[in-house]
DNA sequence: AATATATATCGGTATTTCCCGATATTCCAA
DNA sequence: TTGGAATATCGGGAAATACCGATATATATT
């Protein structure tokens, strides 16, 4: 993990936001059914643009970010990609925090 | 403590760096004696500036980043000015973190 | 094959950040 | 009170980031 670059992406108030939602998407995402069955992929991008009003390409960009810093993964499904919080990238996080 | 503002601040390896110096002034700071007898001040901006390799003008800004969120505490004697880990904000972090 | 839908990528402008040198300020010492 | 030392602030160029619209790609439907 790349400490530097996850503060980078975590300091921005709109992929806060989003990580924040991710955290409870049948809370926060009106529309949200667990994608496959049992199986949590998370939330589609489509879900995350609508309630940020922000464009499709900006958050498209941002969960790219979030992802190549490890704080999300991604699941394409179809024409769909999903994407939930990774706990143990935030985990680690924290605990690293604990020896900042 | 304003989240996005310390995570920014976070972001730059420059000042992360100095925070984990900090930590351990005697460890980092070859002529480091505490300032004020039993009283622990920190660090002076001249030390960690040429501990650092930056500039003087660099160095006394990014003091003031890490003061301005919190994330140190600064104390003016005579002429200098040291620097401090905030313990507390980082605490704070670290709990918010578990949280995030 | 043609079309529609969801997402990714590209190109761009405005803003912010990085880091510098120069200058100002504050305090001390002679 | 003049000079020197420590720090802060100012102004700026280069790079990165924020966010957009347009376009490309991938998949599904007909």
């Amino acid at each position: 993990m790349n400490q530097v670059e996850v503060f980078k992406a975590l300091g921005n108030k709109n992929r806060l936001q989003i990580l924040n939602w991710l955290k409870s998407p049948e809370e926060h995402f009106v529309d949200y059914v667990p994608a496959c069955g049992d199986v949590d992929v998370g939330v589609c991008v489509g879900y995350i643009q609508k309630k940020s009003g922000l464009t499709q390409s900006t958050i498209s960009e941002y969960l790219a970010v979030l992802n190549r810093v490890g704080l999300v993964s991604a699941t394409r499904i179809g024409q769909w990609t999903y994407y939930k919080r990774n706990e143990e990238t935030i985990a680690a996080l924290s605990n690293l925090m604990d020896t900042l």
